[in-house]
DNA sequence: CACTATTTTTTCGAGGCTCGAAAAAAAGAG
DNA sequence: CTCTTTTTTTCGAGCCTCGAAAAAATAGTG
């Protein structure tokens, strides 16, 4: 059962609150953070000066475009850049990228390579990442605060404690312990984290007005992917990074998925699956194992220019994720979407059918709380949602606890 | 966002958690109690003994059948069964039934009565449900504390806060507002809550070892409900009370449910679903209203003793609910199960179904998390999850608050 | 039966935390 | 230059939890 509440979680709380506050508004002045806190103005002035001296925030100068008020004027809080800085990897089919990015959200370097991560060994894919990441920190900016947490955003499927990569179509290998490895290297904290979680992630805090409590992100890409947000919470699995959209099944026994098994959305609303509909005709035909994105650009041309095949796959494709959808729904009640991914620019073909299988769905009841919006670029958005999975890491679990339980002592200063 | 924690938030959780650790273990003692909440002894004397002072708590005499060590004995600790009272009242087809039921869960009056709720009024089902509490709370022991909440468990979709019945088998009529009507009545705070979701509830404090933090449960019966535990927390809809796993899709453009939509789980593994298979073989065929429990028993007898058109009712059935649960695996990996109601003690008939379709799923990958248990009779699991939700309202939200915020002065007692 | 060992529960003072009120600080308005 | 307004800090009061010590209550032991 949950643990009874200690006298001095109540101060890491509100230290937590404080720097949650700074870091989604622009710039706070205290008075601002209590109104949003619902903590007394002297609570926050202590902990902000705490947090000042500590070098967690700082007291932002030269801005006042807004003041023109009478009265003292506010103050504004800021993150203070040099506090920390963390890692943020994003590892995709033939594909690694990671920056170093400072407490205030600031990328200090950034590097990105092609890899053949599906005929690499699993050692080599992590010692790749390694390797990438000790070249960045070793060459990045002095005036960086120390690295405090590497966050890692995969295609796959991670376990819940997102320390090993469970399984993934980017690899042959199974249970890949990043985490640990890189926690070994480098001495710091690691996360190895689904990397449609993180597009929800970055998304929230991309537009935080339309992506709050509830909403879904699509990777429409060779395979699918989702990242959920229900409640105001990440939704995973139980045991794994869960959210396995495009696996749930559309038709008992229908098309040959990449996985194995048949009847998956996947299987008819992959790149993979709109290519071989259109080009093969045959839903049983062997996944191919890779696409380009003009490959899809492609058919989704020829599917606007005219009727046929291209168009009776998109058709497929929007049915499968409509019915995927509306089953959801079911569970939970409709939420925005946000169709990520080069898939999204053929989204215009897909929406109709989407729509008419929701309508066909309990989900279809309440369909006004569904909006679509896409984004066809998926690589920023998940290395910004590492990055703030890695920075609320630092704020929540390091910062907020306070210099005692930080460093051994800090009497001989 | 979540708001600061305010200096007498931090009594009110530890009190809350004081109460549940007594709720929870029989007759803990305090310094079982220090152990599990992690809270020092002296603080959990200091509120053990406010609590008792208040009258919320007791020391349980005549018993020490453990004791036979040396030291101070312990003295147990229990619920004061007259600290207060509830009202647990579960609405199903055509039948109405309430108990008044002490703090600690013993039931001091309860009354059961037929309705035919399909052709009443809504104004009806709601003056039925206030007459029978009104009767029972006047006839009850006047020994009892006072009603404090009132809790329905009712078939059918509720809104998230528990306060409007939105749509129902049990009636043609919508949004019914239970919970003002009731709370206008009798000036209590009331909730109206889906029946599987209280089935979840109570199967949680009957077994809490085998239904902790993640489980489903299912309901076979006319339709196909579901209530979902998922980390610990009952999981609902963002707007309704969700997980309506019936209404999940399991074959587009499927067999007709009674929905009006097609391919809905429930069109073909409710009971209706199962009878219009074997006995039809149409199911495209109009859903009957109601049918008895010895239908569908002579159905699962037919279908044990011959191959036929019963038997292959079953196989449809359990392929349903396999494929269903395969798809929700994908979002949150497996959970143990529990299946419930009459279509539960046909549940062998199924089994073998259920398992090869989820075989066929992404949640076949970790099947050994899954594990099945029966259960045939739904009615008193209904009234103990409405009992236990309320009776936990009543410690977490008044009892918890201390006394102050409950009275409006104790100064002159 | 008195005494000891042992375990549970209560008491008490120390240390933290938040809060409200008042004071101090820092501007614009007149 | 003084007054007004708004923000921020300071200070004492009131709670809360904790650890240590004391008190309470019982089983063993000779």
């Amino acid at each position: 059962m949950s643990v009874g509440i200690r006298h001095d979680d109540l101060r890491r709380r509100n230290r937590a609150m404080v720097i949650s506050a700074v870091r989604r508004a622009s710039q706070p002045s205290r008075t601002e953070i209590a109104a949003t806190t619902g903590l007394s103005h002297s609570t926050i002035s202590t902990i902000s000066s705490d947090l000042i001296a500590e070098g967690i925030l700082a007291e932002a100068k030269g801005f006042e475009p807004a003041a023109m008020k009478r009265g003292r004027p506010q103050v504004a809080l800021a993150l203070e850049p040099r506090a920390a800085s963390i890692v943020a990897v994003v590892l995709s089919l033939n594909s690694l990228s990671a920056a170093v990015i400072d407490y205030a959200g600031n990328t200090m370097a950034e590097d990105t390579r092609r890899l053949v991560t599906q005929r690499m060994p699993a050692e080599a894919l992590v010692s790749e990442c390694i390797a990438m990441i000790r070249r960045l920190i070793d060459g990045a900016d002095t005036s960086a605060g120390p690295v405090l947490r590497i966050a890692i955003a995969v295609q796959g499927i991670t376990d819940s404690g997102s320390r090993k990569l469970l399984w993934s179509p980017i690899t042959r290998h199974d249970d890949i312990p990043f985490a640990d490895r890189l926690e070994q290297e480098f001495g710091v904290p690691v996360t190895v984290e689904n990397d449609c979680n993180m597009i929800a992630e970055a998304l929230r805090w991309r537009d935080p007005l339309r992506y709050r409590d509830d909403f879904i992100a699509i990777l429409l890409s060779h395979g699918i992917g989702m990242g959920l947000v229900i409640k105001g919470e990440l939704f995973t699995g139980t045991q794994s990074s869960g959210a396995e959209f495009g696996h749930m099944i559309h038709r008992p026994d229908g098309a040959l998925c990449r996985c194995g098994r048949r009847g998956c959305i996947e299987a008819y609303a992959g790149n993979y699956a709109i290519w071989r509909n259109a080009r093969l005709g045959d839903e049983n035909a062997e996944p191919l194992a890779d696409l380009s994105d003009d490959d899809i650009t492609a058919l989704a041309d020829a599917a606007r220019d005219h009727d046929g095949p291209e168009r009776e796959a998109f058709r497929k494709a929007g049915e499968a994720i409509g019915f995927g959808l509306g089953s959801m729904f079911a569970l939970f009640d409709p939420a925005p979407l946000a169709f990520v991914g080069v898939g999204a620019t053929a989204f215009d073909l897909m929406e109709p059918h989407v729509l008419s299988a929701i309508a066909k769905t309990a989900g279809g009841l309440h369909s006004k709380a569904i909006s679509f919006d896409t984004e066809p670029n998926e690589v920023p958005l998940k290395r910004e949602g590492a990055m703030m999975r890695a920075l609320l890491h630092v704020d929540q679990e390091i910062f907020a606890a306070g210099p005692a339980s930080r460093q051994p002592a800090t009497d001989v200063a």
